[in-house]
DNA sequence: AACACAGTTGACCAAGCAGTCAAGTTTGAT
DNA sequence: ATCAAACTTGACTGCTTGGTCAACTGTGTT
């Protein structure tokens, strides 16, 4: 075994041990800031859930705001990869469709990742401004031209494409972030499988109906 | 004067600092925990906004729990306001206009009142539990009868009531909760008077459009 | 003037918390 | 066996914060 290969295994375990250790860290903060938020959550409770010492997600993670940062920041991820179901048809019934379907998947899979979301722009997104200014708005800016096209074709009704996406937003997150009203709503039971596809189908079909020409294609 | 008289002189005067106090409390409470949360809240950050020594709050309000909750049953009253706009019509369309605008006017100007509620909600609704299983359901069934009806009296097309009503409260709620983010992607302005109008009239064409029996009425 | 009583307030305290540290353990290489 | 380097962890510390308290003020009554 040459140096270079030694190192590059001591160095590839210890690796795994770290990028393991992480994952259940930050796993762990997720639930733990989802449901208390940033300062309702202590290092000692995320210490639990993670089932470590307090002193070992430290060792991880400098200080709480940069665990906060890197929790914040996964949920960048699965908000771009929803948003890539947008592109993936010209067809406005079939890219809306889609689109729904993946927003409502993400609340129902990610719902601790909607909530600490959903707070950090509650308290007006001290970390993610940037993301904001940036990446979302840049997105945005192209759905918006992209629908604004889609009228021009006469392919959908003329309505205010800003409003239509905040709709659809608003709408998909709703089941994440206000799940325990749903939840308390529905018998105090989660939705059942049945119960989220007619919502996503109730959702899409609305949505749909509500801008479809009105001699229908 | 009477002995009566003189104690009722002596209790209104005094009656009226408490209740003015109280009042000023309340909003700057309100202000606080929306912009940080429960826990992000201080005793000191609501006193300096209702530019009272912190001491003086706590003659007020014995706790912080205790003055939080006064926070919380305070929405209670706009909530319900806002919903008994939804009875003033028999018309499916002018019902739904009416507390869709009614909405978008909380979430206009109950901005903070708004947020308070989702942070509640989203935190496993601690203090409103009961409201929830209570009037909530009560009024919710209510309203899902009510538009069944209008189902089966073929005024708007079959959909499921229930989602529909969760629908119009995230779409409009989602202009109060995040509000920073729609300012944001607004070139970081508020909206206008006009954008909030238009806003309002395209989320109630798009429902309305949505739910509208196929040949129009 | 003396009293009663609601309201006001600076100073204080105990609990809870993020973050530190130094003494351990484990692992793989030689 | 020995070493180096990453990992582990119980005990500790200083700061923040909710809540208390005792002294004080203002006002209307006798």
């Amino acid at each position: 075994m040459s140096e270079m290969q030694k190192l590059l295994n001591l160095k590839a375990a210890k690796a795994e041990i770290r990028a393991e250790n992480e994952r259940v860290i930050l796993e762990a903060a997720e639930t733990i800031f989802a449901q208390h938020g940033f300062r309702g959550s202590t290092m000692q409770m995320i210490a639990d859930q993670a089932e470590l010492p307090k002193a070992n997600v430290h060792y991880y993670f400098e200080s709480k705001k940069e665990l906060y940062r890197r929790v914040v920041e996964q949920i960048f991820g699965i908000w771009l990869q929803a948003a890539d179901s947008f592109e993936q048809s010209d067809n406005p019934a079939e890219a809306l469709r889609k689109y729904i379907e993946q927003k409502m998947e993400v609340s129902r899979l990610r719902k601790n990742g909607s909530k600490v979301w959903a707070n950090e722009v509650m308290h007006g997104a001290p970390i993610i401004q940037d993301f904001l200014e940036t990446q979302l708005t840049e997105w945005t800016d192209g759905r918006i031209e992209m629908i604004q096209k889609w009228i021009d074709d006469k392919k959908i009704r003329a309505i205010n494409p800003r409003w239509l996406l905040y709709m659809i937003w608003a709408t998909t997150q709703h089941y994440a972030d206000f799940a325990h009203q749903v939840e308390t709503l529905n018998a105090a039971e989660p939705l059942s499988k049945e119960q989220w596809e007619d919502a996503t189908e109730t959702v899409f079909q609305i949505i749909w109906a509500g801008l479809a020409p009105k001699s229908g294609t």
